[in-house]
DNA sequence: GATGAATGAGATTTCATTCAT
DNA sequence: AATGAATGAAATCTCATTCAT
């Protein structure tokens, strides 16, 4: 019986990272990393000021820990659909990137991106993690289908490192626009420029155009 | 001659804001907007606490300073090459893009790009002033350009604004990059991230080559 | 029992504003507003530089709670006092004006009057403030007052404005010269002019004996 | 000949000062004494910043010399008034208290007045000088007069104190107000209060009719 | 005598962090 | 484990005053 009781309180103990690291993520993401105090993430995760400093040592280790949970995770579900797949890696690259749009670009975990460039100098281990983390594996993944699209003469043969730049540059500026710009100046040469998928497929389609060797027979 | 030497402080006064925003420009690309002090930039231009205020009337009057300074003022140098160019136009937007990043993408004063991403949503003045004066301007031109490709035959009729996203997308990231992750990252996937200006040149040829109609005739 | 004493904390809670007011009120009364440093006012409560920010938004925060504290709670009384008084008003407003000179024109209070002259162009907002909250409120009594014993034959038909600046212009004076120049000149024309009771209530009646309708048979 | 001219620059150097004063009772009256900048008054005068930094050791001193400069040569006038006139006092004293309404009261030089109540303990030295040039002459005079007609039977034998305090206090009163309320307080209790030469003749014809003696044939 | 660029002490206010309860 | 009152360092901006010219 006391074990109940005890599981039960055990449960919000455990629980309470996670909520005030999801407080955290949103707050930060809706106003930056310094305009964020850390009584605002206490209230938005309904304990008071002092308890987040019970679980974190201070405001920056709480970003570290944010972005640890929300963006390590995610990777290897994309690394295992570019094993799978088989046939032209065109039709790969336009899935794997509107699939990242969809589950991380249209979220608010895109902010992290867009929080990692802004405290990259401030938070240098933060930049590094995030590179390790995110940054690399992407785009490890991204040169290896590259490379398999070269190889097989589905695209032409260029460099790899500005070719998969050229691929990713639309994906990485759609989620950082948002979450900055996107949020104080409506619209720029008079019309919105919040991002939609219809937008970045038509860019990738663009890029991916580029790359196409136009001598392949499918 | 005695008539050609100006009181010593007279001719301060017309270096100072020079010096102030020489200063401020590489402090606040080092450490962001907020982290730097008044009185660092006073410091680091060699004057105290107080100066800078004769000169600019707060913090953010001279982030925008600096931004007239190093970029509105350059892009009108822009816009006279778009109108002057003949003939195709695919040629124009390669010389003009790399002209971007060889006067500005290359120099400190790309730091203000990622500057004004990084605190948009802190000072979301800051963030309209750099899209009215900058993001703009370029926006407009890029489309303007794209448009007399398309017209021409020279280019696919394609969708303007994620047209102008491809091509301009590069570009961004790797101002962006150069004073965020490049700071602190020595390099990602085994090698070095520092852009280059042939890296970029060759992601915008991918892009180009994506947009130009296979079946226009010069 | 235990019950009965909170936490030692929660005690001063309930007991700093006020220990914040009474620090407040003679400083600003002695030093001016502006020359009172807030941090002078914290450390005359005995607590820090922050700690009236938890209680008071700003200083002009702190001025007003002074005010309300003091004189718009105290006001209220005198109205219905006024409301409940029957018989001859020349009676009631001497009672009223000495009442008033008793409770805060003789108290450290009577200093807010003088602070509110002082600062009213330096803090147009205070001024209105003291002037909705106090100013206004007395006059509307006093004229109220000034009318029913107009409208009974008590009095003489006079101009209300000009007779009820007559009869307050003794007691602001009085509340004002003790708080400027009976701190620093201790006589004049040889005799000291620190306001008594008395002389106020001397200076009362002459202005109600110009008042008294001389027909009028009570 | 250097004569002349050195004799032309003699006169610009004498005025300086008084121009300076002039400016500061300006904007001393206008904005009080710590929002006064020394720039402003420099501006002002019609010289730069270091300008009355020639003339006047600091701000304080300026406040001082022009206290001076301003109220001390007035007050003769009024003393001679008194002595020569013979008759009933009653109409002296309304003569020579709107008399000082119409030349100091009514004009830039009562906001002294209030401007040394508000800073009577910020330089007490100024209260006391204030106190002995002005204070002391002024109720010096309104006491003797008080007097006279006490003796003839003109007017009730009453405290003399009190009695000049009933008489005084009105027009004090509106000369504080008027530098004071009145700059920032449109209207009180539904009318203007800005004082008028017939509103404090109402007033003051209130006290005399308070002071004179019923029995006393003319 | 006059200028005005520069100084630097100083004031208000914020907020990450602590720690008694 | 949680609270929340209190701390106090720090940052922006102002302005009286100085002093080289």
């Amino acid at each position: 019986m006391a074990q109940v009781s005890a599981s039960r309180w055990q449960r919000k103990k455990d629980a309470r990272p996670s909520e005030i690291l999801d407080a955290a993520l949103t707050l930060f993401v809706e106003k930056g990393f310094s305009a964020t105090k850390m009584e605002d993430i206490a209230r938005a995760a309904g304990v008071t000021k002092g308890t987040p400093y019970l679980y974190f040592q201070n405001k920056e280790e709480i970003f570290k820990a944010m972005v640890r949970h929300h963006l390590s995770s995610r990777l290897n579900a994309f690394v295992e659909l570019e094993q799978q797949h088989t046939g032209p890696v065109g039709e790969l690259l336009q899935i794997l990137l509107l699939k990242w749009w969809d589950e991380v670009g249209a979220t608010p975990a895109a902010g992290l991106c867009k929080l990692a460039i802004a405290e990259a100098t401030n938070f240098p281990e933060l930049a590094r993690f995030y590179s390790t983390e995110v940054i690399s594996p992407c785009l490890s993944m991204i040169e290896h289908i590259l490379r398999r699209g070269m190889d097989s003469g589905e695209f032409r043969v260029l460099p790899i490192a500005s070719s998969s730049d050229a691929l990713l540059a639309p994906l990485v500026m759609a989620m950082t626009w948002a979450h900055s710009f996107a949020k104080v100046v409506p619209d720029v040469c008079g019309y919105s420029h919040q991002y939609s998928r219809a937008h970045l497929s038509e860019a990738l389609q663009l890029v991916l155009q580029g790359l196409k060797n136009p001598t392949y027979e499918n």
